[in-house]
DNA sequence: AAGAACAGAGTTTTT
DNA sequence: CTCTGTTCTT
């Protein structure tokens, strides 16, 4: 058999690839860490580990594989494809369809559950709530406790939310979480608990899961040892990507698993770390090597990077040089370059944007598309003038992270009637659904979901409630909708069609801007397509909403060219030929919000330092000197002064090329040369003579 | 009880 | 500014 697709591989990497492979089959390979930095071709070497297990008489039905994204896990199944196909022709299609078990923790966590949802007393017909929903539940809760009326203020929905989040996915306990994330927070630790416990009282009652549901369930789930066997034996690999991301929930799941470590490999590089605010610990990375015993997981590490140009590069292993603490791993590239990374004065927000437009333009010009091309930025609303200012200037972009598509408004009522045909014990949804019926409020609404789910057919039943007054023939069609899609009657997806054109009347009235609004719902349609069925449709996308937010929404910009504005941590795993990034200040990186604690502050440093390894070839820090405020009106001039990041103190410099955006005139005031003199005062004063 | 009109507060990153 | 909660009017 020909291991060509070897050949191409570095030692390391062709180490990381062979790792246990080729054993009997009573003799799968034990644990496997593999540390790979940025840009030192982890993918690909994941990729191929999975294409060689394949090769090699793995069941591809059978290898669980783990990402970040949904997007990082396709981009994964295609090169796994691509590279089997190289072996094993025609027939690798075959084989790699099967590689079925591919997404994110989540993911496969829901479809876990509705597996075993018999044996773990979960309806098999449950909802996912995502955030919005979750924070929407956990509101109703709070006002019927009345901790939304206390003397003090009391934690928003949004920040019980996270805190209840976080206690969740770290394994602590309330008050150590109040103690280290929320410390204006502990004196209400007792009424958090109480709301706690509520919120998962009420989830139950209502047959939803939230998104940390998914890896509580399962947790719970495997923490049974005989569930955790069976779940276990359904894979003989399990593969782990961002391992650096995940959390002690996660961890948990995965040693429950596969208790020995046999069949396991995790990868990552805890120089990226950058999702602790959702409870993700490097820890779990440090630590894997010793969690198995006797003998600890066996460690590669890639340091080898292939991405970047050598300054480019020397800049970031300064960046992160400068951790508090770290695990040496320097990157070495042969790229050589006299480019040093830019780093570009600008005197405001607009000159900014100016000055991207402008390098963008000229890059493309010597041949660099606009989708090569990046502009990272550490919160999304950092992009707000860059936006206008592309807009403006008529070139494309498409945005990554920061709103999504699915928060807007209209798309979440229209997903509601869907999740409430789905779920008519889902509150949010029903409560969201009611109130768009003229005439129907918040009273009325909570009325109708009492009396309808003590039914078995809640749905059934909305026939029979009275109909409220007011609502005249609003209320006839809302329930034939419902009761049409109860019975599944149209089908998938035409019946998206009819919750459509249910609710585009209602639109009118409720929303300004309609026309923009229904495009969106059309796209929702078109996607809606793709799926088998409306479960899955629901669910996948809850757990993989479509990221890219466009400045024409509904225009597909399939194959034209566009310039990618991304958060950084969208920006993960991917690389650009040139990279911008926006506001290296401090108040934006570190943001402030984020400058409070050590580690915080280091994980703030480690974002940058991600960021700036997306670059292969160009890379440009730009720093505005003045910020305007917000809270003043368009003309104001309210501003602050800000300063260079701490993350490039002075003894870095040397490492970038600093430079003012735009160049400076000559300021010395030419003389004129004529000879002609006038006395100017003398005629004013005589204007009045 | 619904809905409009007003006042006040917060404001990151995401599965 | 935008989202949330409260008050006031119908």
């Amino acid at each position: 058999m020909s291991t060509a697709y070897l050949e191409k591989l570095n030692d390391r990497q062709r180490e990381a690839v062979e790792h246990g492979v080729g054993l009997p089959d009573e003799e799968i390979g034990g644990p496997l860490l593999i540390i790979a930095g940025a840009g030192s071709g982890k993918t690909n070497t994941l990729a191929h580990r999975v294409a060689h297990l394949i090769v090699n008489g793995a069941d591809p039905r059978r290898i669980l594989l783990m990402t970040f994204s949904r997007r990082a896990a396709s981009e994964m199944g295609r090169r796994v494809e691509r590279i089997c196909r190289q072996v094993l022709g025609e027939n690798a299609a075959v084989m790699t369809d099967a590689l079925a078990w591919s997404g994110t923790f989540h993911g496969i966590g829901a479809r876990l559950l509705r597996i075993y949802a018999g044996q773990i007393g979960v309806n098999v017909d449950f909802t996912i709530h995502d955030r919005e929903d979750s924070a929407d539940l956990m509101n109703l809760v709070r006002h019927e406790l009345g901790f939304s009326k206390t003397e003090s203020r009391f934690p928003t929905k949004g920040t019980c939310l996270a805190i209840y989040s976080r206690v969740v996915n770290s394994q602590a306990s309330v008050g150590d979480i109040l103690k280290a994330a929320y410390p204006w927070a502990v004196g209400w630790e007792d009424e958090l608990k109480q709301l706690f416990s509520r919120y998962v009282e009420a989830k139950q009652a209502q047959n939803v899961l939230d998104y940390d549901d998914l890896l509580l369930y399962w947790a719970q789930t495997v923490s049974e040892p005989e569930l955790a066997e069976d779940i276990g034996s359904r894979f003989d690999h399990v593969l782990v990507d961002e391992y650096q991301d995940t959390n002690r929930l996660q961890a948990s799941i995965l040693m429950a698993l596969k208790p020995g470590g046999r069949g396991l490999t995790v990868v990552g590089d805890d120089a990226q770390s950058i999702y602790s605010f959702r409870a993700a610990t490097v820890r779990n990375i440090l630590d894997f090597p010793n969690e198995f015993s006797p003998k600890a997981a066996d460690v590669i590490t890639l340091d080898r990077n292939y991405r970047s140009t050598q300054p480019i590069l020397e800049a970031a292993n300064g960046v992160i040089g400068l951790a508090s603490e770290r695990f040496t791993k320097d990157l070495w590239t042969d790229r050589q370059s006299l480019q040093r990374p830019r780093l570009v004065t600008v005197r405001d927000d607009a000159d900014q944007a100016k000055f991207v437009v402008e390098q963008v333009l000229a890059a493309r010009e010597t041949g660099v598309t606009l989708k090569q091309q990046a502009v990272l930025f550490r919160s999304s609303n950092h992009s707000g003038v860059l936006e206008i200012e592309l807009t403006r200037r008529n070139i494309p972009f498409v945005k990554f992270g920061g709103l999504k598509f699915l928060d807007s408004a209209h798309v979440k009522d229209l997903l509601a009637v869907l999740r409430f045909a789905q779920n008519p014990r889902d509150r949010v949804a029903g409560f969201r659904l009611l109130q768009m019926l003229p005439g129907i409020g918040p009273q009325t609404a909570g009325r109708i979901l009492d009396t309808i789910a003590l039914e078995s057919e809640p749905l059934l039943s909305l026939a029979e409630v009275p109909p409220p007054p007011k609502t005249g023939d609003d209320w006839t069609s809302f329930v034939a909708l419902l009761l049409g899609l109860r019975k599944s009657a149209a089908g998938w997806p035409v019946e998206l069609a009819a919750a459509r054109a249910w609710y585009e009347p209602h639109l009118e009235r409720i929303h300004e801007d309609p026309d923009t609004r229904k495009a969106d719902l059309v796209q929702l349609e078109q996607i809606a397509a793709g799926y088998p069925s409306r479960e899955r449709f629901l669910t996948e996308l809850t757990l993989d909403p479509p990221d890219a937010t466009s400045d024409q929404a509904g225009v597909p910009l399939l194959d034209e060219d566009y310039l990618i504005l991304s958060t950084i941590h969208s920006a993960k795993g991917q690389e650009w030929r040139s990279v911008f990034m926006l506001n290296v200040v401090d108040g934006c990186i570190p943001s402030d919000l984020g400058a409070g604690t050590t580690a915080e502050l280091e994980e703030e440093r480690r974002l940058l330092y991600v960021g700036m390894t997306r670059a292969r070839d160009s890379l440009a820090l730009i720093t505005p000197q003045r910020f305007f405020t917000y809270g003043q009106n368009a003309q104001g001039d309210r501003h602050i002064y800000a300063s260079r990041t701490r993350f490039v103190p002075a003894p870095l410099l040397k490492l970038f090329e600093q430079t003012t955006w735009p160049k400076v005139p000559a300021t010395g005031v030419e003389p004129s040369s004529r000879q002609v003199r006038v006395d100017v005062g003398a005629r004013m004063r005589s204007m009045w003579k």
